[in-house]
Parts: structure tokens; sequence; C-alpha cells
DNA sequence: CGTGAATTTGACTTTCCTCAAATGGTGTGG
DNA sequence: CCACACCATTTGAGGAAAGTCAAATTCACG
């Protein structure tokens, strides 16, 4: 009875498994367990001992912070190749922070013990964990230095530029999409502001033709006066007098 | 002509260094270059080449980023034993910040380049050092969970009981002080507002005997109160009517 | 179709920033 | 040792940004 064939293809290019032998992969595949998320789904929750760590193979999933009073804090997407669940290996016991699917996805879950073994015939992982911990730390420096100086119109904007560099689809003409389902809710706890405000920004952008919303949505037409507003265009939010 | 001695009880109960062997720990201070600053000198700047990492000695750090428009954010201050200047580790090859001394302090400076020197004799200094920048990133997302739900009196507690924590020396009958100097604008920047708003807390505060101000010093009276103010207490800015 | 979630929009309030000015403390050089 | 210059701090007044509260509207899905 043996389980069903991971074929070392689904992680030889990823960034965490970069430079392993085609052997090691394969070995390391042995302890791999596919799980399917239908959208909604948790991979796991805040507080729990992190048994496991993950990598996503298709779909994405969001990261979020409870507060004590119950409000939430997207602290980012996660997209296909990227590693989760790392807890662990940072030799903290549990999960810092809930994981949901946002859409149909398919994650590789490993026991966190794994990581011993990997580790000690690989070297070098650790190596990569450092790297990708350390981009985390930096991405999460230019937030804080984002909310700590910047105003909401344009902290939005940079969130979304984000949000299209790491999953935006191309449609037809120069039109970009941020390529799962993000609600109002999902970007105001990305930018610490509220749904009522990210609205009201969508809406403003609408009416000069910079971007198209629909639920769940957003369709970006002119990303490079998104980039203008990110980099601090003061968005006149009162339209000047005539 | 020799360096002068250091000896490795200056490093051997260091987070960074622990499990290191004696001897080890010798060849490791064979590298290493003591260095003196003076109160505003910087260690290295932004965006400069990460040509050496660092452990503090003694006295005290601050590590600040500064934005496009010139704007400073407080990333964290250093307290002897720290680790700091580990770009390269995570394969950055420039410093993200500048450090600057805010009082006479001495540290130990190792050429990056040691690094791989000391990882291939001790393994465990990567698993070390993944754990500290996992830390580091656990507090950038308190931090961003805090910048985004929390309003600005709840921040500025906050901070002081974390710098109590980190550096607070207890003088008579339960008053904290923090034990270097530190101005407003050090606090505005630490929590994402201005040196007028801090200021004004800490008269309120004073007002209301929970603290005590002088120049470039926080004496805290009422750890406790701190807590209720840090864990959401209204501080009722406006004195409710008789 | 109807039901509920997501979104929009308006009116009002609050928090905090900006601008301005005065005050207070420190260390330094004459 | 004192005076002055500079930095840090305080405080006030006014205004702007964004939150809150409330309600209507739209849309997707069952």
């Amino acid at each position: 009875m043996t389980a069903p064939k991971l074929h070392r293809s689904l992680i030889q290019n990823m960034e965490m498994f970069r430079a392993l032998s085609d052997d090691e992969l394969d070995r390391t595949l042995e302890h791999a367990q596919p799980r399917r998320l239908l959208p909604g789904d948790a991979v796991y929750r805040q507080g729990e001992l992190a048994g496991y760590f993950f990598i996503l193979l298709h779909g994405t999933l969001k990261v979020v912070q409870a507060t004590a009073e119950g409000e939430q804090v997207v602290v980012r997407f996660v997209s296909p190749g990227d590693v989760f669940g790392i807890a662990r290996m940072m030799r903290r016991p549990d999960y810092p922070a809930t994981v949901l699917a946002v859409q149909e996805s398919l994650v590789l879950a490993w026991p966190s013990s794994e990581w011993e073994r990997m580790v000690a015939a690989n070297p070098q992982l650790t190596g990569n964990a450092l790297q990708t911990v350390g981009q985390r730390l930096q991405s999460a420096h230019s937030r804080i230095r984002e909310l700590s100086t910047e105003e909401v119109e344009q902290r939005v904007a940079r969130a979304i530029l984000r949000l299209l560099d790491q999953s935006g689809r191309t449609s037809d003409e120069g039109r970009i999409e941020i390529d799962f389902p993000i609600t109002r809710q999902d970007i105001a706890e990305m930018t610490g502001t509220t749904l009522h405000t990210v609205s009201r920004i969508l809406s403003l952008w609408k009416e000069r033709g910079i971007v198209e919303n629909a639920r769940k949505r957003v369709i970006v037409l002119q990303p490079d006066e998104l980039i203008r507003y990110a980099e601090g265009a003061q968005g006149s939010r009162h339209p000047e007098p005539a």
C-alpha cells in the first residue's frame, strides 16, 4: 500500500528546495502529504502547535492575525511556491497566525520533525530558510514604515500594486486584475483602515478611470497612475474649486 | 605585534554563540575587532555594503530607516548582547537601515565573510540566526498589528513598556526609568505619530501621576496603569464633566 | 426569486496632525 | 562662573483625514 506518487517536478523549482539533488527531492516527497482546501478552509489556526510546515502548490491563501479585541490584520497572501507554517524552524512551538484558503488550493504538508532530517542531509536548507525569513522581515519593516508615515490612499495604492506584482493576471489592453477574490475588508486589513475608506478610495479611482471595481475583484486600468499615488502624489480628495 | 586580547567571557553567554566550545569562541574572537562609539556616531548607514556584522557589548544603539521623503522610523533599540548588521547572513548585500549610538557604546565587529567559516565549524549557528530573525519578524508583526488597530495613546504606552522591559532601570520605590537618553521624537518615530502628540500624552500621564518627565528621560511611577492603557483602557483625553 | 453578503454613500464626529509660539534645560566658550 | 545659543519640550488653535454610525443598493448564489 503505497501513497500516491508525487513527482519531484512539483517542488524542484521552489526557492526553498533549490540545489537539492533529485534523490533528496524524492526522499523529501516521501514524507509529504497533499491536502486540498476549499475557499474558507483553514490550514491551521493561530495558537495551534506547529506540527507541520507547508508549501502551496496551487491556489491562494491568506495569513491573518487576530487582535485581542477580535479585529483582524492580514499578514500576507500566499502564492504557489511559497513556504508557510515554518514556526518550528524558528524554534517557535505554535503558529503565530491563521492561514485560510481564499480559493480552492492544494498544499503539501510535512511533519515539522522532518525538518531536522532534511537539514541534516542538506545544511543549506537552513540558509534558504534564513533568507526567506529575512525577506519577510524586510517587507514587514516596509509596512511599518508605510503605516507610520503615509496616508491611507497611498497605502492602499501600494497594497494593490504589491498584489498585482504577486498575483496579477493581465487580460486584454493592459488591464491587470488581481487573480483571486479579495474584498474591500481584506484590503482594509492589509492597510490599517476600514472597508468604508477603501470603498471610497476605489470609487474615486473609478471616477478617474484608474480602476474598475466589481464584487471581490479589483481591475487596474492605469497602473502608472497607481504608482504615482503610491509614491505620494496628492489624491486631492476634494476636487479643486473651479 | 598581537591585537589586544579579547577574553571569551565577553561573548560566551550570548544567545547567538550559545553552545560554542571555548576553543571555537577563542578562534571566533581572533577575527573580531572592537569599536568604540560616541553618542551620535554611526556604526553603518542604510545602503552601505554589509561588510561586517556586530555584537553590542556595552551601551545602546538605535536602528533607523529613512523614508524616501526624509522622514525616519525607529526600527528598534539594540541592547548589550544583541547581534545586528546580519544582512549578509540573509544573503542581502547591503544594510537596510542605519545604526546610531545613543550612548557611548562598545561593539565587536566581524567581517561578514567570517560568518561562512563560523557556520562551517558550527552548523547550529544558522539555526540560532534563524531563531533571532524569527523573533524579530514576530515583533515586527506585532507592531503592524498595533499600528493598524490601536490608537496613539495605546501604542505609546506599549512602546514605553517594551523599552522598560528591554532596558528598564529600577530606582527607589518602584520607579522604573528607561536607561538611556530618549527623546519625544524617538518615541514618535517608534509609534507612528508626532513628537507633539507624544508630548501631550506624556503631559497628561504626568498629571495623573503615572509618569515623571525630564529632558531625554522617561520615568514610570505606575507601570500597572501604563499596562491598562496598553491593553486598551480609554484614556478619556477629555476630562469627564463634573 | 429571495436571502445574505459585499459594497456604496451620506452625515457627523473624533483623533490627530499642522502651524505657531513660548518655555525650559544644558553644555560650552568666553 | 556666567551668559548665550541651541536643542528639547510644552501648549494652543485650527484644520484635515479618516473613523463611526446609519442606510440604501447591488450582486451572486442557492
